[in-house]
DNA sequence: CCCCAGTCCTGCGGGC
DNA sequence: TGCCCGCAGGACTGGG
C-alpha cells in the first residue's frame, strides 16, 4: 500500500514530465466502475490541455503534478494505485491516461497514467485555494520527513489515543500509514497501544529517530512490494524494504531482533498492527 | 477532542 | 471445480 516511502518513489519516477505538455486526458474504457475524479473529466481535461508541467511534487501520500496555470493535480493512489509512464500492467485497471507532447526535441512524447486494481484511488485538480484547503497546513500535518522531534511530542504528547492510531493520522503528520507504523514502533521499541500520553521524552526522541531511518531507508530501497505484489515502481520493479521488514505481517514468526518472542498481531482501529511483546514492552 | 462503524472497491485465498 | 465469504485498509463521513 503506497505509503510516504512508495509514493516518494512513483514521484521521483516521473520526474521526467517536467516541462511536458498535456495534450489531452482520458478514461480508457473498462468494465469497471470508474474512479474519482474532481472535477469531472470535460472540466478537468479544459483546464489542463496545452498547460505545461512546472513541477512534480509530493503532499503525503499524494503525488502532485504543478501546472503552469497554479493549478495541480493530486493523485491518491491509497490502497493499490500506481502511478506509470505508459506500459501498464493491464487495459482493465488502467483508470486514466495524460497524453504528454514531448519535453525536449528527441525524446519520446510520454503518457502519465493512473493504474489501480482497486480503483479506491482519487484524482483531483485544484486550484491554488482548494489545494489550501485539501492539502494545507490546517488539513495535513507536517510531512514525516521535516517534523521535528518536538513538533511531534507537542501534537500528540496529551493524547490519550494509542500511538500507532495517532501515528495513523494524517492531520497529525503526513505520510507514514499503516505498514511503517507498526515497523517504526518497533525500532522505537514502544507498544503500539501505549496512550501517548504514557510515552516518556526519551521515547518520543526514539520514535522520530526511527521514523526518520526506516522512512530514508526504504526510500533508499524503493519501497515495499508485499506479497500481493501490488506496488510497483513506475519501471515496473519491485521494492526492495520488505526484506528489512521486522514485524509488518510476521504474526507468529520470531523477532528478527530479540530472536525469542513471537510477533503478535493485533487489531486497532480496525487495522492491523503487530510488534513484538519482549522488545515493545508496556513500559519502554 | 476522540472514538467507532460504515462506505468505497477488487482480487485473493480459505473452507466446503 | 466453483461458490460464498472474509480480508486487506486510506480517506472520509455521520453519530455518539
Amino acid at each position: 500500500m503506497p505509503e510516504l516511502p512508495e509514493v516518494e518513489t512513483m514521484r521521483r519516477g516521473i520526474a521526467s514530465i517536467v516541462g511536458s505538455r498535456i495534450e489531452d486526458l482520458r478514461i480508457p474504457p473498462s468494465p469497471l466502475r470508474p474512479i474519482t475524479i474532481k472535477p469531472p473529466l470535460a472540466e478537468f481535461r479544459r483546464r489542463i490541455v496545452g498547460r505545461t508541467v512546472a513541477s512534480v511534487g509530493r503532499v503525503g501520500k499524494r503525488v502532485v503534478v504543478e501546472l503552469d496555470s497554479a493549478d495541480r493535480i493530486a493523485i491518491e493512489p491509497r490502497m493499490t494505485g500506481r502511478v506509470l509512464l505508459g506500459r501498464p500492467p493491464d487495459g482493465k485497471h488502467l483508470r486514466l491516461v495524460f497524453e504528454l507532447s514531448r519535453s525536449q526535441p528527441g525524446r519520446p512524447a510520454e503518457q502519465l497514467m493512473f493504474w489501480d486494481s482497486r480503483g479506491l484511488g482519487v484524482a483531483r485538480l485544484l486550484t491554488p485555494e482548494e489545494f489550501d484547503r485539501h492539502l494545507g497546513n490546517s488539513k495535513l500535518g507536517p510531512d514525516a520527513l521535516e517534523i521535528t522531534a518536538d513538533e511531534l511530542r507537542r501534537r500528540l504528547g496529551r493524547s490519550r489515543r494509542a500511538v500507532k492510531v495517532a501515528l495513523l493520522d494524517q492531520s497529525v503528520l503526513a505520510g507514514v500509514g499503516n505498514l511503517y507504523a507498526s515497523e517504526i514502533l518497533h525500532r522505537a521499541r514502544v507498544h503500539p497501544a501505549v496512550p501517548c500520553r504514557r510515552i516518556r521524552p526519551i521515547q518520543w526522541s526514539r520514535i522520530h529517530a526511527a521514523m526518520l531511518e526506516i522512512l530514508h531507508e526504504a526510500i533508499a530501497m524503493q519501497g515495499s512490494t508485499l506479497a500481493d505484489g501490488m506496488y510497483r515502481t513506475v519501471d515496473g520493479e519491485s521494492g526492495r524494504f520488505q526484506e528489512f521488514h521486522f514485524v509488518y505481517q510476521r504474526a507468529g514468526q520470531v523477532c528478527r531482533q530479540c530472536r525469542r518472542a513471537r510477533i503478535v498481531r493485533i487489531v486497532q482501529s480496525q487495522r492491523s498492527s503487530f510488534y513484538c511483546p519482549k522488545c515493545q514492552r508496556w513500559r519502554g
